[in-house]
DNA sequence: ATTATATACCTCACCTGTCAAGGTATATAA
DNA sequence: TTATATACCTTGACAGGTGAGGTATATAAT
């Protein structure tokens, strides 16, 4: 784990409900895939995911249901709603935006040298 | 103001350090500059502002003297000590690194289609 | 004179998201 | 029987952001 928290707040929502938007998942699935595609560079810790999953759920982004499975750990899926998809897609946005006035603001002193000061 | 402020949490520290990699500032300049740079997109709060500013003081990041003026409003500079300077680039770095990572998995289900589930 | 606006600083209480630490339970490998 | 992996969940503490409040100087408008 190497990205500090502070810089992943705000995206946490994003990522969960991008991953749902590719298929239903659980909690534990989605966590090992945040670390195999962040490249083993970050992971959710498991109190974050779940009250994440707790604010998804109570905002309507996301439903639950439990699998079947007859063996191993009972495990508890997630699908993303009309409301998920939409506010997916707007922060996604959201982050293309940021990302470019963050990368304005934390280079000012590189471009131009000064511009606005 | 059109940036969520998780978003920007966490780089709150870079920008301010930032602005002072170009000059010694003080609050109220360094604010109007994040405002004019990010074209009014976004602005740091006051309290969150000075909040900064005591804990980047308290860390040994930068250093703090009254202007002179003999008019107007007193103003407290701050200058970027040599540790800040080093926090800058460390940061610097962090966010780039950040960056790559949260654009890939909040993209996740756009490209390559799911690799990682 | 008074009010409004701009400049310029600061603090406190509250809110939200993160997370260490703890817990429960099933299945398999050593 | 112990360890590891899978799989879920809660609680209390902590840190950063912020609304609301305060202080003070200077100028422009009413």
């Amino acid at each position: 784990m190497s990205v500090t928290s502070d810089l992943i707040r705000g995206n946490t929502d994003t990522i969960i409900l991008g991953q749902l938007m590719i298929r239903d998942s659980y909690g534990y699935e989605i966590n090992k895939s945040i670390s195999t595609i962040s490249g083993g560079l970050y992971e959710l810790k498991e109190a974050t995911l779940y009250t994440a999953f707790k604010r998804l759920e109570e905002s309507g982004c996301i439903s639950s249901y439990w699998g079947d499975e007859m063996t191993g750990a009972r495990r508890k899926y997630y699908t993303i709603t009309p409301l998920g998809k939409q506010t997916y897609r707007r922060m996604l946005e959201e982050w293309n935006t940021s990302k470019k006035i963050i990368d304005k603001l934390v280079n000012a002193a590189s471009d131009g040298k000064g511009e606005g000061l």
